[in-house]
DNA sequence: TCCACTGTACCGAACGATTGGTATATTGGA
DNA sequence: TCCAATATACCAATCGTTCGGTACAGTGGA
């Protein structure tokens, strides 16, 4: 399936990336437009209810991203230390090094939370279990292996606002260094 | 001195609550003239650079609140420990209880970097210093100690953010409980 | 084979509303 | 009489959205 003509796609893949960069409040239209380099007419043509529409595709988009760089990994095959190690790689790509910032973020903030009720909440929880599993398959039990989930999520989100603060990759790439230890020993 | 009247004080703290409520981008004049119930002229008066100078004025707010919260605390008297709790108990004053959001955060997202430039990363390593000092403090080398207090902050961020997608302070809280010994014994 | 018809993809121009911001009064207390 | 403080009215620019329309690739009946 060489899918080679999708222009939704495409203009999607762009507008996340605008979403990303600018937060859901100043990724205006005519940002938006310029990012997709779709003129804004255009884009409701793709997207009938606008600007809500795009963010829900953006987020969709995601999800999927996060399912390819996280989930798949962690759950497939080999021992759960080369998973985890391969899990770090993947939220490393998908964040850009530490460069992009996280949509569970930017969309609890402004009027996002209202285009997109409940989104974020859902993207988070899913990022909980995920986690956990994780924990509880390095043998931890069920109510400690949330703990150290929870402190997962909190350490990928925490490192994404600071690195972004300090205009630094480094304390993103030093989290995920010791992302797998974390999982791995609750430590 | 009393300042028993300033209305522009009042005003700062409304216009600090409405930014950290809606983010930079979504706090429209509008907004910002109903939380303060001050008309534009009003708010002109106060800040003749507008928005601009109303963030400015917000963050240094807030930085004189994260000083008496976090700084005073952490730099006072008494033993390591007991000045530990006391600023996990201002943080969650600050933060008021996990359901505020951090400037820090807000300011780095969208034309708020650039209305405010540079604010967020100045916030940012103002806290790490105040942590790694505390770490420090506690017996730690000066290396191991800053990567302490960036835990420590990177925590702070991340469960505020998780907290605010989950609709529920808990995990701010639950972080809150183990920070003082995640400084002291780096655990 | 022709052609009327349909659906998809896109665009420029404009909509009313709201944005951040200004100019000009007016008010009221010291 | 001053002058800080507030009100009223307004501005250009931009917001998200919609309209009317073109270009073109199929499709299906004659």
């Amino acid at each position: 399936m060489p899918a080679i003509k999708s222009s939704r796609a495409e203009a999607v893949e762009a507008i996340m990336r605008e979403f990303r960069n600018s937060g859901y409040d100043a990724a205006s239209l005519a940002r938006l437009s310029a990012a997709t380099g779709l003129g804004k007419s255009s884009l409701y043509h793709y997207f009938p209810n606008g600007k809500e529409d795009m963010a829900k595709a953006a987020a969709a988009r995601a999800v999927e991203l996060v399912v390819e760089a996280v989930f798949e990994p962690l759950t497939g095959a080999g021992n759960l230390k080369a998973r985890l190690q391969k899990t770090a790689a993947g939220l490393s790509k998908f964040y850009n090094g530490g460069k992009a910032s996280c949509l569970v973020d930017l969309f609890t903030i402004g009027e996002a939370e209202a285009a997109t009720p409940g989104l974020a909440k859902a993207m988070a929880e899913a990022l909980l279990r995920a986690f956990a599993g994780a924990a509880e398959e390095a043998g931890h039990p069920k109510k400690q292996a949330k703990d150290i989930a929870e402190r997962a999520v909190i350490e990928i989100e925490g490192a994404l606002v600071l690195s972004r603060a300090l205009r630094s990759t480094r304390p993103f790439q030093h989290m995920l260094a010791r992302l797998p230890a974390l999982l791995l020993t609750g430590a």
